[in-house]
DNA sequence: GCGAAATTGTGAAAAAATTCACAATTGGGC
DNA sequence: GCCCAATTGTGAATTTTTTCACAATTTCGC
């Protein structure tokens, strides 16, 4: 298959979260119209991203929203669980331990490391944090398919180097910088602050 | 002048994260090369986003470190700080309220709101959750410049009415809705669960 | 002062993403 | 069964973004 941008496929998981609110209150069909105002698009942008992956819909009558949902969710690969460490556990690396959200959507927090022996130990909601000198043993003794790190800037390459050496093949990393990582590992940042910096720019330009 | 994209203003945003770290270990000068390999793009792109705003190079030498910081500073509205508040006490807005990455590049935290009687009076760090219902009250009566909503879906478009109403123009959205706002109102979008179901996709996908 | 090396600034080209626009269906009403 | 309204799927056109490529400078060593 063609490769699909990366804004196609967050467009695509926005679609799946309205789909589902859709499904909940139990729309059985939807049109490209209704799915664009909800997402914020055009109708002309849904009908495309997801014709890459085939013809889903029905003509005058839209997309029928259960078969979608799981088309969507088989696309994106969410017919399953996955596993996820978090290295880094200052103020932003607990709140997405505990966060709710994860779960609900099926990324499963297995574990939390931290340098600080302040913090090891330290456990909410099941969860302790571990040294992350274990990271090592526990990453080889069980199946880790996503790493948060937010880890300070200095420490996330030197984590990130030994969580590929372990294996691990997707990071989501909230310290800012640019990462080193082989080919075959995907990688996205996340950076609040920049966030704000464009919210910033806005302003003065308005 | 012609309308910059939002892609090149968050390039600058990390271009100026960049360049602060060379400034702070004495480099007098960049070439666009250097500051593309830090930032994972090209020499091109990073050339070209410059001369946007003008030509601040030398032919030869590359860019004078201390005077692009303060050029792409000036350009992004950093010459001042922000005030920013909070609104949700949650997991995730608890920990943006104590995160100190904002401070540090000037978007001050200067209250926190709940509906939540249980979150009201508890305080972090000099900052004391505050009943969502004194919100207009507080706008009203000192300036705030940004508001970050992390409150659950369901009540963030109504906060966000109050806040626009209140005169806030800039909001960083963690709820996962599409935010309807008045055009003079720039609105970002933090989506966590969305970042790691694109990681989801990519690994799915290679 | 001169030639070589480095590096910018920028039009032009290429690539990527979005929007247009319309034929092809489909379902529903009558 | 037929017509109308709605709506998809998709090439083509347009717009936006990125990359190329090279003339114009600038410094540096000698």
């Amino acid at each position: 298959m063609r490769r699909i941008a990366e804004s196609t496929v967050r467009r695509l998981s926005l679609y799946l979260r309205f789909l589902e609110e859709f499904e909940a209150r139990g729309v059985a069909t939807v049109s490209s119209e209704a799915l664009a105002a909800r997402g914020g698009t055009t109708s002309a942008q849904v009908r495309k991203d997801l014709s890459f992956f085939g013809s889903f819909g029905k003509r005058g009558l839209g997309y029928p929203v259960p078969e979608l949902v799981a088309r969507l969710r088989d696309i994106l690969g969410l017919g399953r669980t996955y596993r996820v460490v978090v290295v880094g556990a200052g103020k932003i690396g607990s709140a997405l331990a505990q966060y709710d959200g994860f779960g609900q959507r099926g990324f499963q927090v297995v574990g939390v490391y931290d340098v600080d022996p302040k913090k090891i130990g330290a456990g909410w909601a099941g969860l302790l944090v571990r040294d992350v000198r274990e990271l090592e043993r526990d990453l080889a003794r069980e199946r880790v398919d996503i790493a948060i790190v937010s880890t300070p800037a200095e420490a996330a390459q030197q984590v990130v180097d030994r969580l590929v050496h372990s294996g691990v093949r997707a990071i989501l990393n909230f310290a800012p910088v640019q990462l080193e990582v082989p080919p075959e590992v995907a990688v996205k940042h996340v950076n609040m602050a920049l966030e704000l910096e464009t919210l910033s720019y806005a302003l003065r330009n308005r």
